[in-house]
DNA sequence: TAAATGGTTGGCGCTACACAAACAATCTGT
DNA sequence: ACAGATTGTTTGTGTAGCGCCAACCATTTA
């Protein structure tokens, strides 16, 4: 190899991003226990907060998750109550999902009650940087690519997308 | 909830986190495919690569994996001569994993190929943006928290560097 | 009225993974 | 030198997550 070569290496995010979500879930699982829920509930009421109401296509979309799966996983969230579904006024096929106020109020409880989980995992960071990774992953998060087919389905709910930045 | 209450909401990374790792493994699964690789394989590699040689137990450590799956594991990246298990001179017990040089170049083409993929998911961020989104995560994953017994491990074999040849 | 759509249920199957047991090679303390 | 612990390996078993298919309502659309 030359010697003046600059190992431009590719800095994918990708692989980073699954290691350390691994780690988090991992450690996040037994925290979450006592509170009745599971990663992949926090998810959903996480996109629920973040994103707004939703038809259930909608949020199978947007968690890549296949409808029928989906089902289930609101079952349990409405059964503990953090999840209302209500057939949509214009379309009575469909169900419209919120969070309810117990639910923003258990994801609440669940963000603090993880406080430690991130302490452990994040360590290597400082308070500034996990607030600007936090702003970033939710900026990345909060709009929908348009690559997808999906994003038709998601592009109807999220039409009050507003381009206001700070 | 009236809106001029001022919601502190927790802004724990977790969900965000999981949530945008299943969107890009989801998607690099295709584009991994006909390298002959898996998320998951792509992990190891970006570990050995990141973090240097470890001992199997350190990478079981590392990935949060049982050590019987990592195994396995290094069973189908060593047939593919994408990594090494070499006995450690000091502890002929240990197996010392490193990349080979056809490794850290397969991932470096899965990472190329990866292009795509997260232009994909994280295309609301710019380049700068995804720049410091990757600095975060490598800063996050670089420093493995003291707290376990695997630091040890990890650290023990980690003076067992050597230099590729190239 | 017929066809398409959103949701629900149940079942099948695959993959990832943890866990346990048994074994070989090797180290460590007495 | 011997006993016991430790690293890695194999095999087997169990479970959870999830995709996929099929059948079935309720509703909307053609």
């Amino acid at each position: 190899m030359s010697p003046d070569q600059v190992e431009q290496t590719e800095r994918r995010s990708g692989a980073l991003l699954e290691y350390l979500a691994r780690r988090m879930r991992l450690r996040s699982e037994s925290v979450l226990a006592p509170l009745g829920l599971r990663p992949r509930h926090l998810v959903a009421l996480t996109v629920l907060r973040d994103a707004g109401d939703m038809s259930q296509q909608g949020l199978a979309g947007t968690l890549q998750l296949d409808g029928t799966n989906v089902v289930g996983l609101l079952n349990d969230l409405e059964a503990d109550g953090l999840v209302e579904r209500r057939r949509s006024p214009e379309d009575r096929r469909r169900h419209v999902v919120s969070l309810t106020q117990t639910g923003a109020k258990r994801l609440n409880e669940a963000e603090c009650a993880l406080a430690s989980v991130e302490d452990e995992v994040l360590g290597a960071l400082n308070e500034n940087e996990r607030d600007t990774l936090y702003d970033l992953l939710r900026r990345a998060t909060s709009e929908v690519p348009a690559t997808c087919a999906e994003a038709a389905a998601c592009a109807e709910v999220a039409a009050a997308c507003t381009e206001e930045d700070r």
